[in-house]
DNA sequence: TATGATTCCATTTTT
DNA sequence: TGGAATCATA
């Protein structure tokens, strides 16, 4: 049974048991929100009387409405299965195909992601004949999802001269196309939503009067639409709970609006405001430290985290010759921090830019360090996931412009671009989709390319006849039937190897999907998958070290986390010429400033820090000083352990022309090195090259991602060190030594 | 149509 | 520096 008092705090509980009106919980770092939202419904369900499926919770990202459902679930069993938990969009991509057709939307619609959009942009601009020299697609595609996140319609769009003038006029073809194409982008799904409902009387009775409690997680991060949507979903009894922590906002540059915290009261008045500033994650000395640099800020509600946690070690700080050796003394202390009883696994290496990931991955590849980075191509992104994807949508959805230019001609089947540009023409003149217009193609295209385009139609059609099949059915009939994998097969090089894993692992999902699915139709899966942009990190297991970029670490937590780059232009991060000498821009470094917040807020135990004095950068060197949120931390809480603050000296030979220094303490240790000398073991700043070179050695148990795990039998070294492998089942290859996973 | 050469340009990223 | 995107050429 649950037991409120006992297992929320006092502040907690007062948010958890608050039932009507509209209640603000500002929610500092580990100071348990998600255990107050999950409670709270526990409560609305358990001692309230509401209807579970009449509780709407939303988050931001697909894997945190899936945490939140699992422990809705663990507090209230199998009811908590009721309550709607998800996404704002796929709330909105839900409420849209139920309640869409008030406002002109076919319950069938496809969305597009990213990529479909742009490629949509790039048509409306050829058929305006405009230059997407002069109109970027990338920057008329942000254009407009500017707009719609600010709730500006085609019509409404400013228009003051030439320019803006076009991108009203590509934005308007946009929405024409879009809706003929039966398509919806991320930004509609939002945008319809709060438009359909203001707009339309009976749509919004039906969607608000399906709800009798709204709560919002992370509320520093929604933006205008999601705003309004929250407004327009309360409207009718005013019980909105919204969390989050206006320290945390980094997404301003992508349209979250701090202010939407700040002023909550100003939308929803009387509100309750409740603060929850007891941190249960991090130590004392990471919290004085973090409070530093957060007071800072100009524009925020002001609090104090504290715990009754130890006050912990100090935050170490390391200054480096350059990003390599930043990577080796990194290195190097997650080692001595794992001999400390810390795993890999609870240790993260954070950078602010994705670029900066490929030095620790050298360094850590070549000392055998086992790690992850989060980040890079996603799953969902690969092309071929895309075209059997693509496939599958245009299956369901001929009208799929988008999908329809991707597989016209792939793989190859000898329908160029000149062909597809007259039966795109063909189309439009009869208002019809490109599809569709294949029928009508004979006048415009020649015989034999308007036969070609016949049989990819009746191909097409051949799947649409086995529609009820199911998904995986179809997925492997356009495998085979369009030669893809044969395709792939016959290329037989790594690279393609890796794309056919990929496709099997799709085909294996939608197995999953059809075998758990109470609707196993495609229909259903493609509505899942449009959502879902990246699949679950299943191998967040393992003992490895996690590499990834700040914003990728909000919400995690790690015993140890390593913040790397602290260089005034790196992070802070300065665009390339401008100059912020005079801090022109607020606003951004207030968020530079959040975001270092949030880096140091992940660590329950240790923070180091490093900083280069030499980092290349787009192979330029660069010389920055240290981070200005270095000096925000209050001095007695920094260690430094600087080998050259330590030891730097003039040396004594002439001929090394250099500053030599002695070997520093590591005090990475526990207990600190108040006493260096007592306990320490010593860096040895040569130490890497002879390391990287005895990193394999015959014997050692190797693993491959095609061969799997096989045992080292002799060693190439040069510059691209080779190694041969015996794999079972395989026998003996010789492989690159960049393919393989030590261990 | 496909491939190699060339040019351009550099945050952060979910849905 | 490196990657993506575009261009030129076979």
């Amino acid at each position: 049974m649950l037991n409120f008092e006992n297992d929320l705090n006092e502040r907690q509980l007062q948010a958890a048991l608050h039932v009507e009106g509209p209640l603000l919980v500002i929610a500092g770092a580990g100071s348990g929100k998600t255990r107050v939202i999950t409670y709270r419904v526990a409560n609305l369900v358990q001692n309230c009387g509401i209807r579970p499926w009449r509780i709407l919770a939303v988050t931001f990202t697909n894997k945190a409405a899936k945490e939140m459902r699992e422990r809705v679930i663990g507090l209230l069993g199998a009811q908590g299965n009721d309550c709607w938990v998800s996404t704002f969009h796929s709330t909105c991509a839900r409420l849209l195909r139920k309640h869409g057709e008030l406002v002109g939307i076919s319950p069938t619609f496809t969305i597009y992601d990213d990529s479909d959009q742009k490629a949509m942009v790039a048509r409306c601009l050829k058929e305006l004949a405009l230059s997407d020299k002069q109109f970027a697609p990338r920057t008329i595609q942000h254009d407009i999802n500017r707009s719609k996140r600010e709730l500006i319609g085609p019509d409404d769009y400013a228009v003051d001269g030439f320019y803006r003038e076009r991108v009203q006029q590509i934005y308007q073809l946009y929405e024409k196309r879009m809706n003929d194409a039966k398509a919806l982008d991320f930004g509609d799904l939002l945008y319809r939503t709060a438009v359909g409902m203001r707009g339309n009387g009976e749509m919004a009775q039906a969607i608000a009067s399906r709800f009798d409690f709204i709560l919002v997680d992370e509320f520093q991060d929604t933006n205008r639409v999601q705003l309004e949507i929250v407004r327009l979903l309360a409207r009718p009894h005013g019980n909105v709970c919204v969390v989050g922590d206006d320290d945390q906002s980094i997404y301003s540059w992508r349209g979250a609006d701090v202010g939407n915290i700040l002023d909550f009261e100003r939308v929803f008045p009387g509100t309750t405001h409740v603060t929850l500033d007891r941190n249960y994650r991090s130590t004392g000395n990471i919290l004085k430290a973090a409070h530093g640099v957060v007071d800072k800020l100009l524009r925020r509600r002001p609090k104090e985290l504290w715990t009754s946690n130890d006050p912990g070690e100090r935050i170490a700080y390391l200054q480096c010759d350059d990003e390599r050796e930043e990577a080796r003394l990194v290195a190097r202390a997650i080692r001595e921090l794992t001999d400390d009883g810390y795993p890999l696994r609870e240790q993260a290496v954070f950078y602010r830019t994705n670029a900066q990931s490929r030095v620790f991955e050298e360094v850590f590849r070549t000392l055998s360090i086992p790690h992850r980075v989060v980040g890079g191509m996603r799953f969902y992104e690969r092309a071929e996931v895309k075209d059997l994807l693509a496939y599958l949508r245009l299956i369901q959805n001929t009208g799929d412009l988008a999908a329809f230019l991707r597989v016209i001609n792939t793989p190859a089947r000898g329908i160029g671009k000149t062909t597809v540009e007259r039966l795109l023409a063909v189309a439009a003149g009869r208002g019809i989709s490109a599809y569709d217009a294949i029928d009508h193609a004979a006048g415009d295209i020649s015989p034999a390319f308007a036969k070609r385009l016949a049989g990819f139609k009746a191909l097409i059609e051949s799947w649409r006849a086995e529609i009820e099949s199911g998904p995986a059915h179809l997925a492997t009939r356009v495998l085979d039937d369009t030669g893809y994998v044969a395709a792939l097969k016959a290329e037989d090089s790594a690279e393609s190897d890796s794309r056919l894993e990929n496709l099997q692992e799709l085909v294996g999902s939608i197995e999953d999907f059809e075998a758990e699915s109470d609707t196993p139709t495609l229909e259903t899966f493609l509505e899942l998958i449009a959502l879902q942009t990246d699949i679950d990190q299943v191998n967040f297991d393992g003992d490895q070290v996690t590499l990834m970029t700040v914003h990728a670490a909000k919400g995690l937590e790690f015993d140890v986390v390593h913040i790397t780059g602290l260089e005034d232009g790196l992070f802070p991060y300065r665009q390339g010429s401008r100059d912020w000498s005079l801090d022109q821009d607020p606003e951004e470094m207030e968020e530079e400033r959040r975001l270092f917040y949030v880096a140091m807020t992940r660590a329950r135990r240790r923070v180091l820090m490093t900083q280069a004095r030499v980092r290349r950068l787009f192979g330029q060197p660069r010389m920055d000083p240290p981070s200005r949120f270095l000096a925000d931390v209050p001095d007695d809480l920094i260690q430094d352990l600087s080998p050259s603050r330590i030891d730097v000296r003039p040396v004594s030979r002439p001929s090394a022309g250099q500053w030599s220094r002695r070997p520093a303490p590591t005090a990475f240790k526990r207990p600190m090195a108040e006493k260096p000398a007592a306990e320490t073991t010593w860096i040895d700043r040569s130490y890497d090259q002879s390391a990287e070179s005895a990193a394999v050695q015959p014997g050692q148990k190797v693993r491959h991602a095609r061969f799997g795990v096989g045992q080292v039998v002799a060693v190439h070294a040069g510059v691209k060190p080779k190694v041969d492998v015996t794999f079972t089942g395989y026998g003996i290859k010789t492989i690159l030594l960049d393919y393989l996973e030590l261990g």
